[in-house]
DNA sequence: CAATTCCCGACTAAACTACTCAGGTATTTC
DNA sequence: GAAATACCTGAGTAGTTTAGTCGGGAATTG
């Protein structure tokens, strides 16, 4: 598990296309005008979101992405695995040096951190996320700006 | 929260740490040669683990590296943290076209998803992880009651 | 003293990020 | 069927990060 801005990317991206999709088809266009990514790299990532079965595509005019399957079914982990290749946790895996316990101990402790935090990830749906984005939609928008740094600044 | 391969030798190096101290230092050559880390790059690690206070140092023969407090106070998050520069989560922290809403949103969102993460790994301190390794138990491999309440938070 | 070990800054190859560019191909509408 | 839309693909690229080297210090011990 690893987490980057690319994986940030991903997510804002599926997060805009379960807010603004609505049955529709969502233009790349539109996610890049709306959440400031650029066109091309978005084609890349959800290219990646496409092989991942993450998302459909519709060609040609009125065309553009959908969800591949209700929010509720889309987890966090995998838009983050689609889009990042994952971390190599182990620099010895087949080496037999490490088979005497000691050294590879602790890259065995790294390795179950990770797949906590993976887990974790995995129960966190996108229909979780944009539940808590309406529920919340209009005392956030009604915030200054002031509070609205404060906010994000917790 | 960023979560790359520079945070994971900083986790290694700490619970290596924690399992060869034993109230003794320990050196980063030792450290080096059993986590197969490079020393000058440990070094640079370690020295943003100190002024972090996460551990002190002894100069001079049978000097060396200790925690700074016990194993069971130092959590992961603040390992992280200390040698992985934040992620800036949001691109349009003061700008005015965010004021309608819409397009913070799903960067708010995001904000939230990465406090989320901090929290977990918030929660897990390298005794934890120790204790993990020695038990080789399904006790810690469990979600403790903290992390099911960060989970319940969503 | 000499050995050990932390400390510090400069430098670097390789990888990655985020992006542009330059073309395709499928589909719909007129 | 021509034009417009929008997905699709691959190549290239400036800037940053990663993980490391190198060369020299400074403190401590025996």
């Amino acid at each position: 598990m690893k987490l980057t801005t690319r994986g940030r990317y991903a997510v804002t991206a599926m997060l805009d296309l379960a807010i603004h999709g609505g049955g529709q088809p969502t233009t790349l266009g539109d996610i890049s005008r709306r959440q400031e990514i650029s066109l091309s790299y978005l084609e890349q990532l959800f290219a990646k979101l496409r092989r991942q079965n993450l998302v459909v595509s519709i060609r040609g005019p009125g065309g553009g992405y959908q969800l591949a399957r209700g929010e509720a079914a889309i987890y966090v982990a995998q838009i983050i695995d689609a889009v990042d290749e994952s971390i190599d946790a182990t620099n010895c895996q087949g080496k037999g040096d490490c088979n005497h316990g000691e050294v590879c101990l602790t890259h065995h402790l790294w390795q179950d951190l990770s797949d906590q935090i993976h887990n974790f990830l995995s129960d966190i749906s996108l229909a979780d996320l944009v539940s808590k984005g309406s529920h919340n939609g209009a005392r956030v928008s009604g915030l200054t700006d002031a509070q609205m740094v404060a906010v994000r600044q917790l």
